[in-house]
DNA sequence: GCGACAG
DNA sequence: ATCTTGTCGC
C-alpha cells in the first residue's frame, strides 16, 4: 500500500530559506562513525519519481538483506511536489516523500542509500546528509553524475576509485563498479566513513553499474507514480 | 555578467 | 527527473 506524503509545516518556500536551513543543520552531521559493516544487517534504497504536470511525487523505500541482496520490505508514498528543482537544493524537493516512505516501513531501514550527494555539495549538506540529520540514520549518497565536482578517471577495473575534491578536502569518490563502465560518485551522508561507504557500494553492485538498492527503489517509485496517476481517472 | 549544475 | 524506438553487442 501507498501512504500519503504531506509537506511538513514550516518547510522552506524560497531558495533563501532553504539555504538558511542547510546552514543551520549541517553542524549536526556526524562524521566520526564508521557505520554498519558491509554485508550485514539491512540496507535500504530510496528514490523519487515526478509528474510535474500533475504536481505529483512518488517515493519508494526498499529494504534489502545486505548479505543476500534479497528484498525484505518495501513501501511507497505519494504527495504534492514540495519544492522546485534547484541545483544544490534537491533535498527540499525529495525529502518529504522519502521520509514518508521510510516511516511506512515495517522495520528499521539500517543504512540508507540515496540518489545524489551527501557531503559533496556546495554547502557540504546534500540530500544524503540532510536525510541522515532528519532521521538519525546512517546514510550515503550515490550519484550518477559528478555535479559541480571534477576528478580524474579511475582505472578501468571494478573497485578502483579517485578522489572527488573540493579544494584539498576529499568530499567523495568516483568509484568504478563495473569494468570499463562509467563510475558512480559516492559521498558520505551521515554516520558513515567514506571508505565504508565505498565498500557498501561495491557490495551492492554485483552485476550492474548502480547499487541494487537504487535499482529497486527506482523501479518501485516509478510504478507507484504510474499507479497514482492511473488512480481516480475514468477508465478508457 | 555568463554558464554549469545531484534529481 | 522526463520526453522516447530501435539498435548494437555480450
Amino acid at each position: 500500500m501507498t501512504t500519503i506524503a504531506g509537506v511538513p509545516a514550516g518547510w522552506p518556500t524560497t531558495e533563501e530559506e532553504a539555504r538558511a536551513v542547510q546552514d543551520a543543520l549541517r553542524a549536526r552531521v556526524v562524521l566520526d562513525e564508521t557505520g554498519p559493516k558491509p554485508g550485514t544487517g539491512h540496507v535500504t534504497g530510496v528514490d523519487v519519481a515526478y509528474d510535474d504536470e500533475r504536481d505529483l511525487v512518488a517515493a519508494a523505500a526498499v529494504v534489502l538483506d545486505a548479505a543476500t541482496l534479497r528484498v525484505v520490505a518495501e513501501s511507497t508514498a505519494v504527495g504534492r511536489i514540495a519544492f522546485p528543482y534547484v541545483p544544490g537544493l534537491l533535498a527540499f524537493r525529495e525529502l518529504p516523500a522519502v521520509c514518508a516512505a521510510l516511516d511506512a516501513l515495517d522495520r528499521p531501514p539500517g543504512l540508507v542509500v540515496c540518489d545524489g550527494y551527501g557531503l559533496a555539495h556546495p554547502r557540504r549538506f546534500g540530500l544524503a546528509s540532510h536525510l541522515g540529520v532528519l532521521t538519525g540514520l546512517p546514510t550515503i549518497g550515490v550519484a550518477k553524475n559528478p555535479f559541480t565536482f571534477s576528478c580524474t578517471d579511475p582505472a578501468p577495473t571494478r573497485g578502483s576509485s579517485t578522489p572527488l575534491r573540493a579544494g584539498t578536502d576529499e568530499v567523495g569518490r568516483a568509484l568504478r563498479t563495473r569494468d570499463g563502465v562509467k563510475p558512480v560518485f559516492v559521498s558520505v551522508g551521515h554516520r558513515v566513513s567514506l571508505d565504508n561507504a565505498c565498500a557498501h557500494v561495491l557490495a551492492l553492485t554485483p552485476s550492474y553499474r548502480l547499487p541494487e538498492t537504487t535499482r529497486r527503489a527506482d523501479a518501485l517509485c516509478r510504478r507507484a507514480l504510474r499507479e497514482a496517476t492511473a488512480a481516480g481517472r475514468p477508465a478508457d
